[in-house]
DNA sequence: TCTGGGGTCCTAGGACCC
DNA sequence: TCTGGGGTCCTAGGACCC
């Protein structure tokens, strides 16, 4: 086993920052007057919860409900619903990971609303827990975000020690020292541990392992067998082996994805067209902006699943000769797959493209074939179109393929002001 | 009326090669 | 009677995460 030839550092500690109820947390920011009060923020289109505040929790609404529901249940008590608002939150976002980055050794930006910090040479003499309850201050002074810390020896540890800390009024949770770990374990869920998803969790009751404990001590050849590698690295880490180690500079990613579910129901291929172009463009503004060339693209459609209608899904994937980050190459792709899937006949909810088969820019190397001979003026056009977007506002200049109108466009009914990242949208005091 | 979106990794199995 | 063995690459499907 390759972790025993490692001495392990017990000087290092693994914290995990989580924003409380993130996306509520940012809406309240900006509106103190929803402190106390019941707010939940729905998913794109006004699609279902997907953040829900404690008061929210407390009127019996359950995370992931679909948005048209949730009036059912909570009657005639008065609620805060709110459309997502991504600019805002990723703002938000940025701010808070600023902060954390600048209070410890390394970072790892594990998705918008949480981050594991590593704290290196960590020794008697150093106050770690005085030190977690600054960021925490920090931060909720400096955003208004407020956060909870778990501390451990591993990520998978840290990730229980958050969840504990979330429960506590401190909102700090140390599970640093080895003799404490035995009895936590022995309280938390299989179901919760970072790792165990609800496929493993349901076969793993069948065995008799109800929690993270029993996990632990099962026989490793076991978890091994019917987990695979991932369930013996989670295994380790609850024993305090560190198998997972931090990602300090992101991944270069091998796939753009950007789909969405329209807020009508589209039946027309031109309409079909429009999207699968603006999705693409919004994917390729996203690869350039990683400095990354793509060669291929899939597109994909789906009629509504939840309708009693006529099902129909499908995809197709194309390809370029050359690696390339011109939009116009991959909207002339994407239009000729689409046309190739579609059904006339189904009402579709939803489209999507994605590209693969990408490299960093600077690595492409011209093919013996390539006969563009535009290929530097296309790149310009791409820089000065990004430059023009980012400084006046994203879609000032665009594609005509994708529409005018769009009116398949997603529903956002209740979405409140981009107040940190539009002028036009700032915050008002005094109306 | 109305049910999100964007990613990664692992494994098994088939094709193909020598 | 008797039909190898091992490597690589690709894809699809399934699991996980937020």
């Amino acid at each position: 086993m390759r972790y025993q030839d490692h001495e392990i550092d017990n000087t290092a500690v693994y914290g995990l920052v989580d924003c409380n109820q993130f996306y509520v947390s940012c809406e309240r920011a900006f509106a103190p007057h929803l402190e106390g009060q019941p707010v939940g923020v729905l998913s794109n289109n006004d699609g279902c919860l997907v953040a829900l505040s404690p008061e929210l929790k407390a009127l019996g609404v359950p995370r992931g409900m679909p948005g048209f529901k949730i009036r059912d249940i909570v009657g005639n008590n008065k609620i805060y619903l709110f459309s997502s608002n991504y600019e805002l939150y990723g703002d938000m976002s940025a701010r808070v990971m600023r902060i954390i980055t600048s209070m410890s050794d390394d970072i790892e930006v594990y998705s918008i609303d949480e981050a594991f910090t590593l704290f290196n040479n960590v020794h008697a003499s150093f106050n770690l827990l005085g030190h977690v309850k600054e960021v925490r201050e920090k931060v909720k002074q400096q955003t208004g975000i407020p956060v909870s810390i778990g501390l451990a020896r591993t990520k998978t540890l840290a990730k229980i020690a958050n969840k504990i800390a979330k429960k506590s009024k401190a909102g700090i949770f140390d599970l640093t020292d080895p003799s404490m770990i035995e009895n936590v374990l022995k309280r938390v869920d299989i179901a919760d541990v970072w790792g165990i998803g609800r496929q493993h969790t349901k076969r793993l009751i069948r065995y008799g392992i109800y929690t993270a404990y029993d996990f632990m001590v099962a026989p490793a050849y076991k978890i091994r067998k019917e987990m695979s590698v991932c369930g013996e690295r989670t295994q380790l880490e609850l024993k305090g082996v560190p198998c997972i180690s931090m990602e300090v500079a992101p991944p270069t990613p091998r796939s753009i994805v950007c789909s969405r579910s329209f807020g009508k129901p589209v039946g027309d291929i031109n309409e079909m067209i429009e999207a699968s172009s603006t999705f693409c463009t919004k994917a390729m503004q996203n690869l350039r902006k990683k400095n990354q060339v793509a060669r291929t693209i899939t597109v994909f459609i789906s009629t509504n699943p939840f309708k009693d209608t006529k099902q129909y899904a499908n995809y197709a994937s194309g390809s370029l000769l050359e690696y390339s980050a011109y939009t116009p190459d991959f909207i002339a792709i994407a239009t000729a797959l689409m046309k190739k899937i579609f059904r006339n006949g189904y009402l579709y909810k939803k489209v999507g493209v994605m590209l693969t088969d990408m490299i960093d820019k600077n690595r492409t190397c011209p093919s013996l074939f390539d006969h563009d001979n535009h290929r530097s003026v296309k790149q310009q056009a791409m820089v000065a179109i990004d430059s023009i977007n980012d400084r006046f506002g994203k879609d000032i200049i665009f594609f005509a393929s994708s529409g005018v109108q769009r009116s398949w466009s997603m529903r956002r009914e209740m979405v409140s002001p981009r107040c940190t990242t539009r002028w036009g949208e700032l915050l008002r005091i005094v109306d």
